[in-house]
DNA sequence: GTTATTGCAAACAATTTGCACCCAC
DNA sequence: GTGGGTGCAAATTGTTTGCAATAAC
């Protein structure tokens, strides 16, 4: 049913979140998530969305990057993005094109991998904070 | 003294903590970068590395990636490396030349953005991982 | 009936913070 | 003397785990 090898099914829980992501923009963390999901599903619990989240991604459906706040954040594989965030300010500026979604053909074949996602962020100083002396 | 605007002179501890830094060749945690200053400093409290890792990569230094098990990892900036990791075995294969350095300085004029380094990694299933069922 | 999934609570581990002490200038 | 850097211990927080109850097939 995947494209990764994997016969188990999605269960219900882990379809809504799949939803769910689709349906937010950007990418969000495990627990705003768990909030999202809580309206409908009163009793679903924390840990049920960590596991379904990881299951999500070795299924090659969902992507996890890091948040400059050290919090794991998830979204769908397709609508992924790339940031220049500024280390003091700790704004970021989103990428329009990514730099190096053609790189993954290439990388499949070179290491017999299937590649599912990447990530790629860049980190400095923004204008404003570079100005800024401390 | 740095490319930062940052005022601030390094401390000894920090000049020892980039020292050891250039030393290993890879990235490594903030604790293992502990242990081994503490053959020299006993005292050294794992607080002051954490604390000196940053101001490293506020002065554009030093930089942090994620593991794939989800802690920071910390190396120079010139030798920073990108990976192909399995999210089933965890496995990773080195990337031998950066496919988006060269993008840096595009960035820097597009967003007036001073770019001190980026994180670029790929996941999927390994060649071995991808013949496994479940 | 068997097996996998879930919810809850407890555990965990990496990182951060508060504060008193100490050093450099 | 003043301000920043440090060590220590405690606190914090995101994430994971153990296990009994539940749902799926």
């Amino acid at each position: 049913m995947s494209s990764t090898g994997l016969t188990t099914r999605l269960t219900p829980h882990q379809n809504q979140m799949l939803k769910a992501l689709e349906m937010c923009d950007g990418a969000i963390s495990a627990q705003d998530l768990h909030i999202r999901l809580c309206s409908d599903y009163k009793t679903l619990g924390l840990a049920t969305v960590y596991r379904g989240l990881e299951v999500l991604k070795l299924h090659g459906l969902v992507q996890s990057r890091i948040s400059i706040k050290g919090e794991f954040l998830y979204g769908t594989v397709q609508k992924h993005q790339h940031y220049v965030t500024c280390l003091r300010c700790h704004e970021s500026i989103t990428i329009d094109d990514c730099p190096v979604c053609k790189l993954e053909a290439e990388l499949e074949q070179k290491f017999s991998f299937k590649v599912f996602f990447h990530t790629l962020d860049f980190f400095g100083l923004c204008v404003f904070c570079q100005a800024t002396d401390a």
